[in-house]
DNA sequence: AAGACGTGGCA
DNA sequence: TTGCCAAGTCT
């Protein structure tokens, strides 16, 4: 079963692993920065993001050297950006620790801030040729259709149950194609919801194809449903700048900007919700106007319905209580300052409205 | 251990 | 439109 599965995935693969930027090659750099970049991310997403990254920072020494601003800009739109905040500090303890390059040990990739498991096992295997079986969300899948595996495959359980299986079936000295080749077919042939079985290399092993269960496979613990909140979001114009608000390094949307504000209460109005939280986190009373926009946005584990407005007018100087920093910027400068998703779209259409009124 | 942590694509 | 999901890690 072992050297069958083996020979059938890597024969498939040679056929149809898709080429990408970070293949073809071993270079440790490269194949880092992938596998953090598509960390719960399609590689569809990843690559122009990949190809803007190695323009910028194509080695470890410049991307310890670069500023967290620059390197949040780069990722802005990618999401989870306590990843990028990570490659930065990492690349600093690579220059530091293990002479600016990226150790060849799994422990002490393991050490890394940002990688865990799944990534220390990928450079292992993939950049030093290591015996290392990966576990990602396709191995699980692919896995739980061979064996195979009945249980919830999002427990800690499964997670131990399924790297000690993927180790097993792991073919000596080919970790690295063998660990691609695995998610490769998750990616392309054995999906979620409706597996192209009538093209998989496997329908001799696989024990979900057999039974005709590979619909029902994998099993998953079911999420909780997520909350909706309602916030607000101000605009402070000051001449013909605006402020924004830099966000505390950790938490939700860390490092990034934004335009102050926050969440609407029960029995609060907008503008009382908008002038409460101007006062709390800026200091300053002030009186909301109209509303510039609405806007909708789905986080992982919540949503949200934000209404920006026009502030009237304000008292006092606006101190950052709760950011790491204020700043007044021209609407031509807001490209420059890294943003989640729907500040964003505030930014793009105080810049739209501005050239609107000015024809 | 369970929840936090983004975004875009697709049914 | 809504919900689900995609090459996980951190706390």
């Amino acid at each position: 079963m072992k050297d069958e599965l083996a020979r059938l995935l890597l024969n498939w693969y040679r056929q149809n692993a898709r080429s990408l930027p970070w293949r073809g090659h071993s270079d440790p750099y490269a194949i880092w920065v992938s596998e953090i970049m598509l960390q719960q991310t399609r590689v569809d997403t990843v690559l122009p993001y990949y190809l803007r990254w190695m323009r910028d920072f194509p080695d470890i020494s410049t991307l310890a050297n670069a500023s967290e601003h620059a390197v949040l800009l780069v990722w802005e739109g990618l999401g989870y950006y306590n990843r990028a905040r990570c490659m930065r500090r990492a690349a600093q303890q690579m220059m530091q620790l293990h002479d600016g390059k990226i150790p060849a040990d799994y422990e002490q990739l393991l050490k890394l801030p940002g990688i865990g498991p799944y990534t220390a096992a990928a450079i292992a295997s993939m950049a030093f040729g290591l015996d290392r079986a990966v576990v990602d969300g396709n191995v699980k899948r692919v896995l739980a259709r061979i064996l195979p595996y009945t249980l919830a495959v999002n427990t800690p359980t499964a997670e131990s149950a399924l790297r000690h299986a993927a180790q097993e079936l792991l073919p000596e000295g080919n970790a690295g194609d063998f660990n691609q080749a695995l998610m490769e077919l998750g990616a392309l042939v054995c999906l979620p919801r409706k597996p192209l079985c009538d093209r998989c290399p496997l329908p001799s092993i696989c024990a979900a194809f057999q039974q005709g269960a590979q619909a029902e496979l994998p099993l998953m613990k079911e999420k909780k449903p997520v909350p909706h909140l309602v916030v607000t979001a101000a605009i402070l114009r000051q001449d013909d700048r605006v402020l924004i608000a830099k966000r505390p390094a950790r938490g939700l949307l860390g490092g990034l900007w934004e335009f102050p504000g926050g969440k609407v209460k029960e029995n609060e109005t907008h503008a009382d919700a908008l002038a409460r939280e101007l006062m709390e986190e800026l200091g300053v009373s002030t009186q909301v106007g109209n509303r510039f926009g609405t806007y909708r946005h789905a986080y992982t584990h919540f949503s949200i319905t934000l209404h920006a407005y026009e502030i009237i007018s304000q008292k006092k100087t606006a101190k950052p209580l709760h950011h790491a920093e204020l700043r007044w910027v021209a609407l031509a400068e807001l490209e420059s300052y890294p943003m989640g998703k729907i500040d964003r779209m505030i930014s793009r259409d105080l810049v739209q409205a501005e050239l609107a009124n000015a024809a």
